[in-house]
RNA sequence: GGAUGCUUAGCUCAGCGGGAGAGCAUCGCCCUUACAAGGCGGGGGUCGUAGGUUCGAAACCUACAGCAUCCACCA
C-alpha cells in the first residue's frame, strides 16, 4: 500500500542502480525492431545544467515509449572532449595553482586533463542517473576515445586525399587569450561603443589631405594603401597618388576600387590585407603583401616601431596621442559597431592572416541541399527548422578546422624534417624523419561524426548494421549549425545515407522573467536543487509539457509545484484503487459484458485517450500528449468515474465489476504517464497487484475499440451535466452543497440506475421519474431530459433565472438557424459538421420549449 | 540589410479553419476517510492593429506596430 503522501525524494532513491543493474536499458533482443538515438554528448567541461535536462529528457522519454511499444531499443550515451572549453577550464585551474600549460609542457598538461575528464566524467555519471536517463551503458563512447579517433583519422585523410581539407594562409579568427584559430561560428558578434578614429593623410607633392577613419589604428602599422570609389567625385583624381601613413610616414597608394562605400565615413579606406578579410581580398585582388603587425596574444611586433611589445590596446592609445601630436588626427567619433568576441573566452577576436586547415565546404554542402530536396532527408520537428540548416548550408564559407590547443585530436599530417614536405596519413610514419602537425581539431569535428562513429564506423559493425541510420535525434535550435549540420554532411559523404531521419528540435529554458541563463547575470539554475526540491519526476514533466516545440520556455517554480501536485493526485487516485481492491486482490480481465453503464463510460474514455495520446506520442508532441492525459485523469477518472465508482461499490453485485475497471484504468494511466516520470510511476505500479519486477516489463496501452463506445460516453457525460447543473444551482442560491434536495427526472430516466448516483452526489433525499408539467420548480434541460428540484423556491428569483436562461437559448438557436440557413454553409460545409450542427439546434429548440413553457406556468 | 519566431484571461503559456482553453493568481462554499500539495462552484478575454480570403478566421493571406532570436555587413 503507498504512503498517504508522495514523497518523491524517496520514491527516486535507489531505483535507477537497480534499473541498470536488470538490464532494463540494454539493446540487442533481435527479435525486435531496431530503434536508436545518441545522446547529444554533454561536454567535460563541468556540470549538467537544465539545456542538458532539455536535451536528454525528450530522449528518454522517446526511449522508454518505444521499448514498451516493442521497440529494440540503443540509445548511446557519450561525453564530448570539448576541446577549447575544456582545455580553457583545465588551464584556468592550473592558473590557480600558478601554473601556465607552457611550465608542464604538451604531455603532462593532457595528463592533467585526462584528469579532469575522469573527474567530471564521474560527475555526468552521477547526474544521468539522477534524472534518470534509459541509455544502454554497455554502448557508451568518448569522443576521444580510440575508435573515434581512428574514425577521425579516417574522415580527415579521406578529405585530405579528396581535395576537401587544405592547408592554407587566410585570414581568421584569432583569440588571443587561448591562442587559436576559431571557427566562423564560434565568433559572438555584439554591439560594442568603440571610437571611429578620423586621421588626416597628406597627399605627397601637394597641399592636399585625405581624411581616412577606422576603429582600429594599431593595424596602420600593416595598411598597404588607400582605397576610394573610382565614382567619388572627391577623390577621383586622387588616384594614383600617393599618402604619407600617419603612423609611419610611409607612402601608400591611393588606389580605385568599387568595394568602397562612398557614403560610409570618409568615404576613404585604409587597406590591412593581414588583418581584416575584405582588405585582404583587395590585396590578393592587386598583389599587395600581407603585413602581420601583431602576435599570437595581440601584442605588437617589430614593425611597430617605439610600440613593439605593447598590447594592441595599449598600442591603440598611444599611437592616436602620437599622430594627434603631430597634427594628423582630425576628430574621434564614438560608433557602435558589431565586435566578434569568442565564445570561449570571450575576448575580442582579432582577425589575422594565418596558416590553418580547412575543410572545403561547397561540395559537401552541395549533397546536404541535395539530399533535403529528395524524399530521404531529414525530417525536422518543427519544419522551419530545415530552413535554417539550409540557409546555412548555402552561405557558408570553408570551415577552419586546426586549433592551437593540446586537447583534442591531433592532425594527422607530418612534415618530413628534412623537404618539409606534408604527409597525411592515418598512421605514424617513421618519426625519425617526421614530425606531426601541433595543432589539434575544432571539438565539432569528431562530434560531427558521433552518430555513425559510435556505432563503429568506419569498422564494419553489427551495431552499425542494425542501428543505423539513427531514428530521431533532439537537439536545440543553437546548435543546429555547430552540430546538426556537420553530422549530415559528414554522414552523407562518409556512409551515403542521412545520420537520422528525424531531428526534434527544442527551445531553450530561460529564467522566470525570460532572460537567458548566464553566469555573469548569476541566474542559473542548477537542475539538482529542482531535483532536491519537487523530485526530478516533476522537473521532467515540467520541462517536456509546458513547452511548443522549438520555442523558448521559462522556467517556473509555480510550474512545478503544480506538476508535482498533478504526480501527488495519481499517486493518490492509486491509492484509493488499491484500498478498494483490498489485500489480496487478483487482477482480473474485463469482462464486458458485465460493465455498467459508467463503467463503460471511463474504458471508452480511456480507449479515446489511448488512442490519441498514442497518436502524438508518435508525433514526439510530448506538450499535446501529456495535456490529453492530463485531462482524462482529472476530469474523467479523478473528478468523475473515482466518485461514482464509491456508489457503484454500494452494491455487492458491482464489486467484481468495478475493481477490474479501476484496475485497469490506474493501470493504464501509470503506463501511458510512466515515459514522462519513470521513478513515481515505478513506485505506484510496484504497489498495485499482480505487478511485474518493474513497469518497464509492461507493453504500452493498446488501443482497444471493443470498449470504445460513443453512446456509453454520452450516458456519463449526461450524468456529470445533470450533477453540476444542480452543485452551480446550489451554489449560486447559496444553499449548502449537502443539503438534501428533492429530484425529479423528467420524462422518465435515461438509464438505469442513475437515480443511485444523483441521490449520492446531490444529497437528494428522493429521485422520482415523472414526466412534469409544472413549472413551479426549477429545471434544467439535457434535451431530451429535464431534471427538477423539488423545493420552496422564490418566483421572482426562479423567473429571473428562467430568462437569463431563455435569453442564452435563444441566442444559441438563432445563431444554429443562422448557420443552417446559410446556403454557402449547407453547400460547403463538410457533412459532419452539418449533421452535429443540426442537432445541436434540435438540442437547443426543445431547451427553449422546455423553458418557455416553465415561463409561460409561472405567470 | 536579410531571415525566423512571438503578441490569446492579472501572470506564464497551449490552441493554429467550425461555438475562447490550461496552470498559477482571484472570489464564494466545503476539514465529504484517495488526495487541504485537496474538493465543489464562480468571475475574468472585442485572441497586437488595419485590410483581405472564406459559408465560417484567434487560426490562412497582405501590410503595420511592438518584443525576441539568428545570419550578414560595418574602413
Amino acid at each position: 500500500m503507498l504512503d498517504k503522501h508522495y514523497d518523491p525524494i524517496a520514491v527516486e532513491e535507489g531505483k535507477y542502480a537497480g534499473w541498470v543493474e536488470k538490464g532494463y536499458f540494454t539493446c540487442g533482443d533481435k527479435t525486435k525492431q531496431p530503434f536508436s538515438l545518441v545522446i547529444p554528448p554533454p561536454n567535460v567541461t563541468g556540470k549538467l545544467h537544465l539545456g542538458h535536462v532539455m536535451d536528454t529528457i525528450p530522449d528518454d522519454i522517446i526511449a522508454r515509449y518505444k521499448r514498451m511499444k516493442g521497440y529494440d531499443v540503443l540509445w548511446v550515451p557519450g561525453m564530448d572532449h570539448a576541446g577549447i572549453a575544456t582545455q580553457a577550464k583545465v588551464e584556468e585551474k592550473l592558473r590557480l595553482e600558478g601554473i601556465s600549460r607552457y611550465d608542464l609542457g604538451r604531455e603532462k598538461f593532457l595528463e592533467k586533463a585526462w584528469e579532469w575528464k575522469a573527474e567530471y566524467g564521474k560527475t555526468i555519471h552521477e547526474q544521468w542517473a539522477k534524472i534518470g536517463l534509459s541509455v544502454d551503458y554497455n554502448h557508451e563512447r568518448f569522443t576521444l576515445d580510440d575508435g573515434l579517433s581512428a574514425a577521425v583519422r579516417r574522415v580527415f585523410v579521406t578529405l585530405y586525399n579528396e581535395g576537401l581539407i587544405y592547408q592554407g594562409e587566410r585570414i581568421i579568427n584569432w583569440d588571443p587569450e587561448l591562442r587559436t584559430a576559431l571557427s566562423n561560428i564560434e565568433v559572438v558578434h555584439q554591439d560594442d561603443e568603440g571610437e571611429f578614429f578620423y586621421f588626416i593623410y597628406e597627399v605627397e607633392g601637394s597641399d592636399e589631405k585625405l581624411i581616412v577613419a577606422t576603429t582600429r589604428p594599431e593595424t596602420m602599422f600593416g595598411d598597404t594603401a588607400v582605397f576610394v570609389n573610382p565614382k567619388d567625385e572627391r577623390y577621383r583624381h586622387l588616384i594614383g597618388k600617393k599618402v604619407y601613413n600617419p603612423a609611419n610616414g610611409e607612402l601608400l597608394p591611393i588606389m580605385g576600387d568599387s568595394y568602397v562605400d562612398i557614403s560610409f565615413g570618409t568615404g576613404a579606406m585604409k587597406c590591412t590585407p593581414a588583418h581584416d578579410p575584405n582588405d585582404f581580398a583587395l590585396a590578393k585582388k592587386y598583389g599587395f603583401p600581407l603585413i602581420k603587425v601583431l602576435d599570437e596574444s595581440a601584442h605588437m611586433n617589430e614593425l611597430a616601431g617605439e610600440f613593439k611589445g605593447m598590447d594592441r590596446y595599449e598600442c591603440r592609445k598611444a599611437l592616436v596621442e602620437k599622430i594627434k601630436k603631430e597634427g594628423h588626427l582630425d576628430h574621434i567619433e564614438k560608433f557602435v559597431h558589431s565586435v566578434g568576441h569568442s565564445e570561449r573566452s570571450g575576448c575580442v577576436v582579432e582577425p589575422m592572416l594565418s596558416k590553418q586547415w580547412f575543410v572545403k565546404m561547397r561540395p559537401l554542402a552541395e549533397r546536404v541541399l541535395a539530399q533535403q530536396k529528395s524524399s530521404e532527408k531529414v525530417e525536422f520537428l518543427p519544419k522551419r527548422f530545415e530552413k535554417v540548416l539550409t540557409r546555412w548550408m548555402s552561405t557558408c564559407e570553408d570551415w577552419c578546422i586546426s586549433r592551437q590547443l593540446w586537447w583534442g585530436h591531433r592532425i594527422p599530417a607530418y612534415y618530413n624534417k628534412e623537404t618539409g614536405e606534408v604527409l597525411v596519413s592515418e598512421t605514424e610514419p617513421d618519426m625519425n624523419l617526421y614530425v606531426q602537425d601541433e595543432d589539434v581539431l575544432d571539438t565539432w569535428f569528431s562530434s560531427g561524426l558521433w552518430p555513425f562513429a559510435t556505432l563503429g564506423w568506419p569498422e564494419k559493425t553489427e551495431d552499425f548494421d542494425r542501428y543505423f541510420p539513427t531514428s530521431v535525434l533532439v537537439t536545440g535550435y543553437d546548435i543546429i549549425f555547430f552540430w546538426v549540420s556537420r553530422m549530415i554532411f559528414q554522414s552523407l559523404h562518409f556512409t551515403d545515407r542521412i545520420p537520422f531521419q528525424k531531428v526534434v528540435i527544442h527551445g531553450l529554458i530561460r529564467d522566470e522573467h525570460g532572460r537567458k541563463m548566464s553566469k555573469s547575470l548569476g541566474n542559473g539554475i542548477d537542475p539538482i536543487d529542482v531535483i532536491a526540491k519537487y523530485g526530478i519526476d516533476a522537473l521532467r514533466y515540467f520541462i517536456t509539457t509546458n513547452s511548443t516545440p522549438g520555442l523558448d520556455m521559462r522556467y517556473s517554480d509555480e510550474k512545478l509545484q503544480s506538476a508535482q501536485n498533478y504526480l501527488n493526485k495519481i499517486w493518490n487516485a492509486a491509492r484509493y484503487v488499491e484500498m478498494t481492491l483490498g489485500e489480496g486482490y487478483v487482477p482480473e480481465p474485463i469482462d464486458k459484458k458485465a460493465l455498467g453503464p459508467l463503467e463503460k463510460y471511463i474504458l471508452s474514455r480511456l480507449q479515446d485517450t489511448i488512442k490519441k495520446v498514442t497518436a502524438k506520442m508518435e508525433q514526439y508532441q510530448f506538450g499535446a500528449a501529456s495535456g490529453i492525459l492530463y485531462d482524462f485523469v482529472y476530469d474523467d477518472f479523478c473528478s468523475f468515474y473515482l466518485e461514482m465508482s464509491k456508489v457503484s461499490m454500494a452494491k455487492k453485485e458491482n464489486e467484481a465489476m468495478v475493481k477490474a475497471t479501476l484496475y485497469k484504468v490506474i493501470k493504464d494511466i501509470v503506463l501511458l504517464i510512466y515515459p514522462y516520470c519513470p521513478f513515481v510511476m515505478e513506485e505506484i505500479y510496484l504497489s498495485l497487484p499482480g505487478a511485474k519486477e518493474s513497469v518497464m516489463l509492461e507493453s504500452y496501452p493498446e488501443y482497444d475499440a471493443s470498449l470504445h463506445s460513443p453512446a456509453a460516453e454520452r450516458n456519463g457525460k449526461l450524468l456529470e451535466e445533470m450533477i453540476k447543473a444542480v452543485r452551480g444551482f446550489k451554489a449560486e442560491r447559496k444553499i449548502a452543497p449537502n443539503a438534501p434536495v428533492k429530484l425529479i427526472v423528467s420524462p422518465k430516466s435515461p438509464w438505469k440506475g442513475i437515480e443511485e448516483y444523483l441521490a449520492r452526489f446531490l444529497f437528494a433525499k428522493e429521485v422520482r421519474f415523472e414526466k412534469v408539467e409544472s413549472a413551479q420548480m426549477e429545471g434544467f434541460s439535457f434535451g431530451k431530459v429535464d431534471i427538477y428540484i423539488e423545493e420552496d423556491v422564490n418566483e421572482d428569483e426562479l423567473r429571473a433565472n428562467l430568462e437569463k436562461e431563455l435569453e442564452k437559448l435563444l441566442f444559441e438557436v438563432s445563431r444554429g438557424e443562422k448557420m443552417l440557413s446559410n446556403p454557402g454553409f449547407l453547400a460547403k460545409a463538410p457533412k459532419e459538421k452539418l449533421d452535429a450542427e443540426k442537432a445541436k439546434l434540435e438540442t437547443n429548440k426543445m431547451r427553449l420549449e422546455a423553458v418557455k413553457q416553465r415561463l409561460a406556468g409561472l405567470k
